[in-house]
DNA sequence: TATAGTGTACCACTACGATATTACACCGCA
DNA sequence: TGCGGTGTAATATCGTAGTGGTACACTATA
């Protein structure tokens, strides 16, 4: 799954089941593997993937069946989409700015590159 | 200085640094603080700023007089900025154009952020 | 030659991420 | 009821990053 040396493993799983349900992978209401399934196929340590696991249920976004599994909550889009805006108000855009100005690059820089971005995509 | 506990506070401190050359505080040629001074102004442990030190002249931003202390490298501005756009293009911007897609953000909103970005920082 | 200022090397401590192993409690289903 | 699947809890270990404390070598200058 090639994970970034940067950050936390147990936070990389977590983000990258979030974009799996986003992307509709995992169905809202629907079962995800097992904390021993990712670990067998993520190649990593049982305790990682319960840690990913934690996160993702103290935000809510799976619920935990007893002797069974975890599963995908109903509200899960909301919150992850509303974490996700907040993330990118409150760090990436004033992040962005700052460096726009330091560097003088221009809107019309950003948009021609968003452009190139979405047709490199498809 | 408001440091942030998602980054080392080295790399804050170096990366303050180069705002302080890019700003013109500190002239090129001319000498920057001791890293005892620092030490005790951001209030951090010597050691903590030494580390920030070698960054800056592994990058060559900075020159060592023996006995004497640091100094802004002629190029310090070149190199600075060189780094600064390539981090843009390599991080910055695709993780942007990224999280534009998935949650649907126009570059309209980016364009007028901005405006209001730079009306509250004058 | 002293002295006070540079940077630096060395060692220690702490926190954190990740791993490894084990044992346990719960549930579904044959 | 028993088995195999869930998650969980506890503990120990390892490596590394970040920071701190101290003593040292060097240079400028009086």
């Amino acid at each position: 799954m090639n994970f970034e040396p940067t950050k936390p493993i147990f936070r990389q799983i977590a983000d990258h089941i979030c974009d799996e349900i986003m992307q509709g992978r995992f169905a809202v209401g629907g079962r995800i593997p097992s904390v021993r399934e990712y670990a067998v196929s993520l190649e990593v340590n049982v305790n990682t993937v319960v840690r990913s696991f934690e996160i993702l249920q103290n935000d809510g976004i799976i619920v935990k069946d007893r002797g069974v599994g975890f599963f995908v909550a109903d509200e899960a889009l909301d919150i992850i989409r509303k974490k996700r805006v907040e993330r990118f108000n409150a760090e990436v855009l004033p992040n962005l700015y700052r460096q726009m100005r330091l560097l003088g690059i221009s809107c019309d820089d950003i948009v021609s590159g968003y452009e190139r971005f979405l047709n490199g995509q498809q």
